[in-house]
DNA sequence: ACCTCGGTTTGACCCGGATCAATGTGCTTC
DNA sequence: GAAGCACATTGATCCGGGTCAAACCGAGGT
């Protein structure tokens, strides 16, 4: 029932979509082992520590997870038995992780790459912590919240200047977010109402209360 | 306003997190790049297209996305000028990509990595994969539709028994699925009514008819 | 300038899932 | 076996955002 996937880099599937491998991590020989154990509940990385380690679960089952301010928590990802977990795009963890069930994990030391390498893991790592981050927005979001920090984001990828433009049609943004066109509309013009933005053209915003949207982020 | 954040593996910070390079990608120099202009709404690879190619955005807009059987997208995510897409888990792209607005992209042809990088690379593709996966569940499906999902999902990665534990409780599939405790809750009761599920301990279930879960989640 | 047409906005209403509240169930401890 | 407690289920009500429908642009075309 496993659907073993072939990697288009590899030569032989060697581990499926969960990370379990079928055979030992290849990372693994050189670098001594260590293990560790985890009552249910406790915490194996917070949000902001340092990272580095990959974590392989032999035994029990964990969450990986994000909070908002308010306490609203969106889980990731859970990782059973033989899966791996703890890659982080840069040096400090964005999430949490905590033993659900009695744990038992395998330890693997941060691996050097060559610069090729280097550069298209990095960009795939941050491409999924953007995924992740994502997530936290669809599951656990409302309308305004979505859309603001759609706005936001979009802003800070077109250089941080307060004019902002939609390539996107209003469908686009929604099938983005999760919401229809009306809500998307609906919010935009309830934005532009409290005076937090413009909208000078229909495929443009202007962002005039920066505080304002952020603050509606949590 | 861009945050260029360092990555654990690299010696400097290179590009930022959408691909959008601040020097030459590293694979550009060795292969002939190609580039391709794009019409508003027209298509850059579908679902099930051989993949391989890594395309950056010249100029223009694009959206990466899926469909459920009844038409309802996810935009997984949108890419603007510098930014880098097309990455894929396996042979195959998972996702439809289309230009939003006249759009140039330079193409990068696969490239080759060695047997260690080959190994946790593509670990990291297929957790981003999932991620991006889960975004579709999370924007677009119902409560019974992820529950249905969750389900499956859990009995493959144990095997494909229909006895599937849950190591998780409520609250944590709750918030892996954007739902609260009472939703998922009644979810479980009405799978339970409908035979299509047993519920032999709070922890545990048995599936009894995998077709309906499989059909109820498109 | 006027018409057309797709995309957008706005309004009225509805419904799925959240919230609030009460009850039930399994586990632990004595 | 009874008490205590955390987690889970069930019920009643509410509300955010979806749906349906109508009006409103704005960019081309004539």
């Amino acid at each position: 029932m496993l659907a073993y996937t072939t990697f288009q880099l590899s030569q032989e599937p060697r581990s499926d979509s969960y990370g379990r491998s079928t055979v030992p991590l290849p990372f693994g020989p050189t670098h001594p082992q260590q293990t560790s154990f985890h009552a249910p509940g406790s915490e194996i990385y917070a949000q902001g520590e340092k990272a580095g380690t990959i974590y392989q679960v032999e035994f029990g089952a964990v969450r990986v997870y994000r909070l908002l301010a308010d306490g609203r928590r969106q889980i990731s990802a859970f990782y059973l038995s033989g899966e791996v977990f703890g890659l982080e795009a840069d040096a400090n963890h964005h999430f949490f992780a905590e033993a659900i069930t009695s744990t038992n994990l395998r330890l693997f030391p941060r691996l050097k790459l060559d610069d090729v390498s280097q550069e298209l893991f990095s960009l795939t790592l941050r491409s999924l912590t953007r995924a992740q981050e994502h997530l936290l927005v669809l599951g656990r979001q409302t309308a305004a919240e979505r859309v603001a920090a759609f706005l936001l984001d979009l802003a800070e990828r077109q250089g941080g200047l307060e004019q902002v433009e939609l390539p996107m049609s209003r469908m686009d943004i929604g099938d983005y977010l999760g919401l229809t066109i009306e809500t998307v509309s609906r919010v935009f013009s309830k934005l532009k109402d409290k005076g937090i933005i413009t909208l000078p053209t229909m495929r443009s915003a202007e962002i005039k209360k920066w505080k304002a949207l952020q603050a509606m982020c949590e």
